[in-house]
DNA sequence: ACCGTCAGTGGGAGCGCTCCCACTTGCGAA
DNA sequence: TTCGCAAGTGGGAGCGCTCCCACTGACGGT
C-alpha cells in the first residue's frame, strides 16, 4: 500500500501528489507553485500548472488548513436580534463588498448568527482554536464582550461602526457627523427656519454622532440652540411616530425634521399626515441610511447614504492586512457619506 | 519528540490527545464521546466530558474534516445579481432558519456569492472536492447549470423555489398558487368585480404560478376570463408602473389589482396616483412577498407572505437528511402562504 | 471448567497538505 | 582547478483528528 503512491484521494479527486507525479516534480515544488512562491523556475511552474489543469486539481481545504495552521476562512458575526438589519440594502451591500474582497484572496466567508451573549463567548472560544483566521463584526453594542474576547485571544478582527468616539478596536465606519451636517445644511438651504431632529437610541454612538452633526450644522449657521426641537427616538418607526407627535405639540411651527433613520422618518411621516401637515410643503423630511423604504415612501424620502459596499471592502482589506501581520496604520477608517435628494425635502 | 505526546497543539490549544491523557483513556474513546457513539460506558463518558470541560477543549475542525472525509460545512449560494434579494425580509428570514438548523447540527454556513455562470461552474468543482458537505441554492434560474453540475457530482443540494411544475431537483417552495388564490378571493370578497393582475417575469416559474392562481380563483368564482385584465411585468417597480398604465388604458373600469410582487405593486400604486385613482377607494391593491416596502407604502399594502424562516429550516433539514444518506421521501416540499391584510384592500 | 460472545477500549495508520532541512546544480570568484 | 554560494528541488515529518482492527475481560450457556 505504501508503495502505490500517486493515487487519487479518497473522494476520487486528484491530490497534490498526483500533480507532482504528472509534472515530474516533487510535492514540495507543486506546493510552492500553488502558493505562488518565487523560488520556482519558470519552466517548472509552467509544467506544474499544466498538470494542475489536466487533472482538474483543486487543493483540499481541510488538509491545507490543518498543515498550514490557518483556516482560509473568516467569520462574519451578526447578532441575531439584529437580523432585521439583514433586510436592509445596507447589509446586502456590506456583504457584497466583503465577498468581493474575500473572493480575490480565496478565503471563505462563514456566516454566524449569534443569538445570545453566551453564544458569542462560545464563538470566541471557537474562533480562538484556529477555526477562523479573522472575524468581521457588525452591529456591536457597548456591552458586547466579543471584541475584547477576540482581542485577548489575539484573533484579528475588524468591526463595522464604533462604540464611542475613542474606539480603539479596529473599525470602519461611515461619517455620521458629516452626513447629518449635510442633511441639515440641505434643509437650511431649502429655506427651513426651524429644523427639528428625532434621534436614534441614545446608547448608540451612531445616534450620538447624528445628533452632534445636527447641532454642529445649526451652530455653524448661527441658529439658536433650541432643545425643544430635539426629540428622542430609538431608530424604530413607532419611536419616530411618538417623537414626531411630541415635537408637533412642543414646536408646532417647525418646518423641517432630520431623522436619525429612515424608519424613524416613516413614523414621523405618519404622525405628520395624521396632523394634516404636507410633506414637503409644510414640513421637509430627511432620513438616514437610504434604506429600501426611503425610495418607496410617499413622497420618496431624502436620505443620507453610506458607501456601504466600500465599507465592506475596507473592513475586509483591513482584516486581511491584520491577518497578514501588517501593523495597522490607524485603528479606524471613516468613509464619507452622501445625501440622496428626493421629493420629501 | 515522538515520545512527548500529550502536548497541546501548535496554537497552544488542547488536543484530543491531551483530553485522553487527562481522562486516563485512549484517543479512540475520546473521539467516540465527542461523536456521541453509544459504545462508551457511562462512567467513561462522564470522565471524558469532565476532562473536556477542564481543558476547554474544542475539536479542531480542519483535522476532523480531513480525517473524517467531510467538511462540516454547507454552502449557501446566492447569485450576485440577486443580492438585492438580500435586502428583503424574505432573505433574512431564510438565512435565520438555515442558521438555526445548522447550529443545532454544529455545521458551518459558508456564504458564496457567485457573480457569473463560469463562477458557478467553478463553484461546482470546488464543492465536489469535499470542501462542503452540501449546497443550499436560492434564486435559481432556468438556465443555471449549477443544479445539474451538483447532481452529476453527487453533491447533496436543495433549492429554494422551483424552476418548473415538474421540478425533479430537491426543493422547498412556498405555495404560490394558493397564495394568489387567497389574494384574489380576498379582493372578490371585498366586493371587487373587475380584478386585474400584473404578472412577474414570464420566464420564472413563480410568476407563472401566481398567474395560475389568479386565473383559477376567477374561474372558481365563475367570472369570465378577460385577458385584457392581465398585464405583464417583471417583478420590478418600473415594470409595475408600465403595466398599470397599460391596464388603466385598456380596462379603465377595473377596481382591483393583484400584483406578482410588492415592488410591482409599488409601481402600480404610483401609476394609480398619477391617474387620480384612490387606493383602496377606487382600486384595491394586493402584492406578494410581504416585503419591507409593503408595510411602508401609503396605504400599507396587503400582501401574501411566505413562511420564510420555516422554508430556511425545511431546506436545511432536507439537506442534512440528504447528506446523512437518507432517501428523500419526496423531491420537494411546498409550504403554505398567508395573506397579510392591510389598508390597501 | 471451558468456550463463545460482545460491550468496551487502545492505538496504528493515514487523511492531503505545508514546513523545512538536506541536497544538487550551475556559476562566478579565488 | 577548487571552492562558496544562491537558486532550485525532493521528500520526511507531522498537523489533529477518525477509522478500524485487535484486544481485554465479564458474563452466560453447556
Amino acid at each position: 500500500m505504501a508503495v502505490a503512491r500517486q493515487r487519487a484521494g479518497r473522494d476520487g479527486r486528484p491530490t497534490l501528489e498526483q500533480v507532482a507525479a504528472r509534472a515530474g516534480v516533487g510535492r514540495g515544488t507543486v506546493s510552492r507553485v500553488i502558493n505562488g512562491s518565487p523560488r520556482v523556475s519558470e519552466r517548472t511552474r509552467v509544467a506544474v500548472e499544466a498538470a494542475i489543469a489536466d487533472l482538474g486539481y483543486v487543493p483540499h481545504r481541510a488538509a491545507r488548513a490543518l498543515a498550514g495552521n490557518r483556516a482560509d476562512a473568516v467569520a462574519l458575526v451578526v447578532p441575531e436580534p439584529e437580523t432585521r438589519l439583514f433586510a436592509e440594502p445596507y447589509f446586502a451591500a456590506i456583504i457584497r463588498g466583503i465577498s468581493v474582497e474575500l473572493a480575490e484572496a480565496d478565503i471563505q466567508l462563514l456566516l454566524t448568527l449569534s443569538r445570545t451573549a453566551s453564544e458569542r463567548e462560545r464563538f470566541a472560544q471557537y474562533a480562538a482554536g484556529n477555526r477562523v483566521d479573522g472575524v468581521l463584526l457588525v452591529s456591536v453594542h457597548g456591552e458586547d464582550p466579543l471584541p475584547e474576547l477576540l482581542a485577548e485571544n489575539g484573533i484579528p478582527a475588524v468591526m463595522n461602526g464604533r462604540r464611542s468616539a475613542h474606539e480603539t478596536f479596529p473599525h470602519v465606519d461611515g461619517d455620521n457627523v458629516g452626513g447629518s451636517r449635510a442633511a441639515v445644511r440641505h434643509l437650511l438651504e431649502r429655506g427651513a427656519t426651524s429644523v427639528a431632529t428625532i434621534t436614534g437610541s441614545r446608547d448608540m454612538y451612531a445616534a450620538q454622532c447624528r445628533l452632534d452633526g445636527y447641532r454642529e450644522e445649526l451652530d455653524a449657521a448661527g441658529l439658536a440652540d433650541d432643545e425643544g426641537l430635539v426629540a428622542h427616538g430609538d431608530f424604530s418607526e413607532e419611536g419616530g411616530y411618538r417623537a414626531m407627535c411630541e415635537l408637533l405639540g412642543r414646536r408646532p411651527a417647525l418646518d423641517a425634521v432630520f431623522c436619525a433613520s429612515d424608519l424613524t422618518a416613516a413614523g414621523a411621516r405618519r404622525a405628520l399626515r395624521e396632523a394634516g401637515r404636507d410633506v414637503p410643503g409644510d414640513v421637509a423630511l430627511v432620513g438616514f441610511d437610504d434604506s429600501a423604504i426611503a425610495r418607496h415612501m410617499d413622497p420618496p424620502l431624502t436620505s443620507v447614504r453610506q458607501p456601504t459596499e466600500e465599507m465592506g471592502r475596507a473592513m475586509t482589506r483591513a482584516l486581511l492586512a491584520e491577518i497578514a501581520g501588517e501593523a495597522p496604520t490607524s485603528p479606524g477608517l471613516i468613509l464619507p457619506t452622501e445625501l440622496v435628494r428626493r421629493a420629501s425635502s
